[in-house]
DNA sequence: GGGCTCACG
DNA sequence: ACGTACGTGAGCCCG
């Protein structure tokens, strides 16, 4: 290869610094931080892509003393410690150039900048273009009509990079980038530990350099520089200044081993690189490396499709399967698009798939009874089993591993589970997602328009279960979560597509009535705040809000907000008693909200049957709780009194009525159990107000004299122990200070110190492990452990904390739900769950089953667990859910 | 689409 | 010094 005229010279830690900070935080899927090399190849491609060089030098740091601190003994140096999750990137990305062929250069002694000037100063003379890439404006100081400073700003928009010649240096500065030099010497720089000269900042700087040229020329005609302050600035701080021109001059003439004729670029997406690129999962540079998807996966899935139509090549694919299967598993997905009758299987065992649908002569039934023949040899594998219910009437018997439920339970912190995260995290396998073959188009769209694509795309998923099934069952074990799976998340999909399908009954005309009397409330205090505040403004928007009444009224509560004003009821309600307006914005926002979110909001829900058939998500939570969507009926109003009459139009149908159980206290003793706390575990044996008890053991004081204030208190505290107690959390919920606080929490701990040993060994654990256990097997891992912030650590230390008490009450009202479903469904009663609210189950109850349905649900919810304290429950009926509760 | 606010356990 | 209670979802505003 010749050598050319254009050289790259990259500032390695500015621009994996750079990338750091500018890209959120991303791991792969075996938990490495990979932003800032991310960053930094995004950097370093677009730079190659857009220059084209034929050179390419990276130079990093080197962590040793520089020829700067043997200069100056004050000099502490540049380089700010790194985070840990920075600092673990940085031998991976030289990891990668290495594999890259790139030459990368660490000199001992001096800093990348120093070599970079000295490679810049050494390939110009020798007639090169050169191009520096740094996040760092004391690089300008290099810049000429032959080399170009080139800086990136990474964004989440993307990457925009200023350049800067010589002339572009002036043009911005007023100085050239020798002059640059001195300017930074007199400003100084607090990041590189440069003093400067006190009290002069860039406008002065600029306007000295501009006349003066130099600090020695400022020095030379120090008598006639005014103003007299700026003058004795001068005077006072000559060392500082002379010392920092020294620092802040990059060295271009160290002794390197190695020059750009060492550089030469050649093919940098070699095989070594893209196995770190693979393993990186930087999915979006294969393309770079001329792979095509089979390729990186070792697997052509579009060669092992077979196409079935007739009734014949069912009975041999039986028996082919058979014949060939290698693995207890088989993967299968189905889909079925009602209103246009169409249904399609896809089936994946043994390296091969088979895609069949129902359009030309092969029945939706011929599908399903295929699925039914399949049952029979293998164990089915399935995506997202409450989909499938829909259509296919699998039952609780039928074993089925469910691998959005798997990968879920190893790793709940992840926001979704399709197939190719499966594939990607049990079988090291990158495929297309859904998302990049079809867009935004629906399954129906896409097999109506591209039904290649839809066979590829269903084959994807159908086979990436199919090979991931043993992997994810292997992990299930080794984590001790089978028995977790088979026992409470597997019965779980089936209770859930229950209540999804039952739906609950809503009574649409009273719902209207509610709105309309809100909408009538809203308006008329909208009309009272305009008038009193003398103006029209959009009183949604908090923006608008903050400027009025911090701004126009003049209300105390400075910025709280990286937006703006704070808003938020809390703040508001601290104003309310010197400024009675803001009463009246908390009404309009509470009605506000009562009516966009629930009015208006559940109506658009209510089905042709009168009821409302939300979702029931599985696999959201980082506990283990359910969540609700569409609608979330599971935040419904009761707090308020006039948001809680919304209750009143979820009601029963006909000759049926509402029975709703809800525990008390569950998740406190859990507490009690797992700490095995004698103190509050005998508390709740002989008192049945545990708040009351707690304030009387924490302020020593007889039970009978206990008051409001002192048991609301200990209520705080005990929610407190829960999330992960914090004296600030605390004082900011009670509005007490931090050390009263800390004082409760003190007190607390003393009158039950098996809950704070627990709680500590909790901690411990999670920081050993990195996650946390509950007392059904389920984890929760907690990366946030391992931060170097603070903030994050500690977040951490809460979080471990509550979610082994959140996680448990989870799992125990997950198994009182299953218990309640076995014996509803098995002693052939009408009676149907309907809803959980996360401690609160609701069965629309027949009229004649009442008696029946009661002992069900209280037998199921209080021996869900045998804890060391009753789990207590409560227990109402009645014809709507707020009569009910 | 992110930020703010607020509804629930 | 950092700047918070734990777990969710939805509607609205605004760039």
């Amino acid at each position: 290869m010749s050598i050319g005229n254009k050289i790259v010279l990259i500032d390695g830690h500015s621009i994996l610094t750079r990338a750091f900070f500018g890209i959120p935080d991303l791991t792969n899927s075996k938990g490495m931080h990979t932003n800032a090399v991310y960053g930094f190849l995004n950097i370093m491609f677009k730079i190659l892509d857009e220059e084209k060089p034929q050179n390419l030098v990276v130079a990093f740091d080197v962590k040793a003393p520089t020829f700067r601190h043997e200069l100056f003994k004050e000099y502490k140096g540049t380089r700010k410690p790194m985070p840990n999750e920075l600092h673990e990137q940085v031998p991976v990305i030289k990891e990668v150039l290495r594999a890259m062929n790139i030459k990368v250069i660490e000199k001992p002694g001096y800093e990348a900048d120093d070599v970079l000037g000295t490679l810049s100063k050494y390939s110009k003379n020798n007639g090169y273009e050169v191009v520096i890439v740094s996040g760092d404006r004391d690089l300008l100081q290099l810049a000429d009509s032959n080399v170009l400073i080139r800086i990136p700003k990474t964004k989440q928009s993307g990457t925009e990079i200023e350049n800067y010649y010589d002339k572009d240096v002036i043009e911005k500065y007023n100085v050239t980038p020798k002059e640059f030099i001195d300017l930074k010497a007199l400003m100084g720089d607090t990041a590189d530990n440069i003093p400067g000269v006190k009290s002069i900042g860039e406008k002065t700087a600029s306007k000295l350099i501009s006349e003066y040229k130099t600090i020695e020329g400022i020095y030379e005609k120090i008598d006639s520089v005014t103003p007299e302050r700026i003058k004795n600035a001068l005077i006072n701080d000559e060392d500082n200044a002379r010392m920092s021109k020294v620092l802040a001059t990059i060295n271009v003439d160290v002794p390197l081993d190695s020059y750009v004729e060492d550089a030469v670029l050649s093919n940098i997406y070699t095989d070594e690189a893209y196995k770190h690129i693979k393993n990186l999962e930087f999915k979006s540079m294969f393309s770079r490396f001329n792979i095509t998807t089979q390729e990186v996966n070792d697997v052509n899935i579009e060669s092992m499709i077979n196409e079935l139509k007739e009734e014949s090549e069912i009975i041999s694919l039986i028996n082919a399967l058979n014949a060939e299967r290698k693995s207890d598993y088989i993967g299968i997905c189905y889909n079925s698009f009602d209103e246009f009758n169409i249904a399609t299987l896809t089936i994946s065992q043994n390296e091969r798939i088979y895609y069949l649908d129902n359009t030309e002569g092969l029945s939706k039934d011929r599908l399903i009874k295929l699925i039914e023949e399949l049952k029979k040899s293998f164990k089915i594998s399935i995506l997202d089993l409450k989909k499938t219910l829909k259509y296919i009437d699998f039952t609780l018997k039928d074993n089925i591993l469910d691998c959005m439920i798997g990968a879920y339970l190893l790793n709940p912190l992840k926001s979704t589970y399709s197939y190719s995260d499966i594939a990607r995290d049990f079988l090291g396998m990158v495929f297309e997602t859904k998302e990049e073959i079809a867009g935004k188009m629906s399954y129906l769209e896409l097999f109506n328009l591209d039904k290649h694509k839809y066979i590829m795309l269903t084959s994807y998923e159908a086979y990436s279960i199919f090979a991931a099934s043993n992997n994810i069952e292997k992990q299930l074990e080794k984590m001790e979560m089978l028995n977790l799976y088979n026992e409470i998340e597997y019965p779980t999909i089936f209770v859930l597509d229950e209540m999804e399908r039952n739906g609950i009954r809503v009574d649409g005309v009273s719902l209207k009535e509610y709105g309309d009397n809100l909408k009538t409330i809203i308006s008329r205090i909208e009309t009272e705040i305009f008038e009193e505040i003398g103006e029209n403004f959009n009183l949604n928007s908090s923006k608008q809000l903050g400027e009025i009444l911090f701004g126009k009224l003049g209300m105390p509560g400075g910025k709280k907000t990286k937006t703006g004003y704070s808003t938020s009821a809390d703040v508001l309600e601290k104003l309310a008693p010197e400024y009675p307006i803001v009463n009246k914005i908390l009404e309009y926002r509470q009605l506000a909200k009562l009516n966009s979110t629930y009015a208006d909001g559940l109506s658009n829900y209510i089905g042709y049957d009168e009821r409302i058939h939300g979702t029931f998500n599985q696999t959201i939570t980082a506990t283990g709780r359910i969540s609700s969507t569409e609608p979330n009926l599971q935040n419904i109003p009761i707090r308020m009194e006039l948001g809680r009459q919304i209750r009143k139009v979820f009601i029963p149908k006909e000759d049926y009525t509402f029975i709703d159980a809800d525990y008390s206290q569950i998740e406190l003793r859990i507490m009690a159990h797992m700490s095995n706390d004698e103190n509050l575990i005998d508390a709740y044996n002989s008192e049945q107000d545990i708040h009351k008890i707690t304030a009387a053991k924490v302020f020593k004081t007889p039970l009978d004299e206990v008051t409001s204030t002192m048991r609301n208190n200990a209520k705080a505290v005990n929610f407190g122990i829960i999330y992960g107690i914090s004296s600030f959390g605390l004082s900011q919920d009670l509005s007490i200070s931090k050390k009263e606080a800390s004082e409760y929490i003190k007190q607390y701990f003393e009158t039950y110190p098996s809950v704070k040993k627990y709680l500590d060994d909790t901690v411990e654990f999670a920081k050993e492990h990195g996650y946390v256990k509950t007392m059904f097997g389920r984890i929760r891992p907690i990366p946030e452990l391992k931060s170097s912030n603070f903030m994050q650590r500690a977040f951490g230390e809460r979080a471990a904390m509550n979610s082994v008490i959140q996680g448990t009450a989870a799992d125990i009202m997950k198994i009182a739900m299953i218990n309640v479903y076995r014996q509803l469904s098995e002693k052939g009663l009408k009676s149907k769950l309907i809803l959980q609210v996360h401690d609160e189950l609701i069965v629309e109850t027949h009229n004649s089953e009442v008696g029946i349905v009661k002992s069900i649900i209280e037998e199921a919810m209080m021996n869900a667990a045998k804890l060391k304290v009753v789990l207590e429950i409560g227990i109402g009926q009645g014809d709507n859910w707020l009569d009910a509760h």
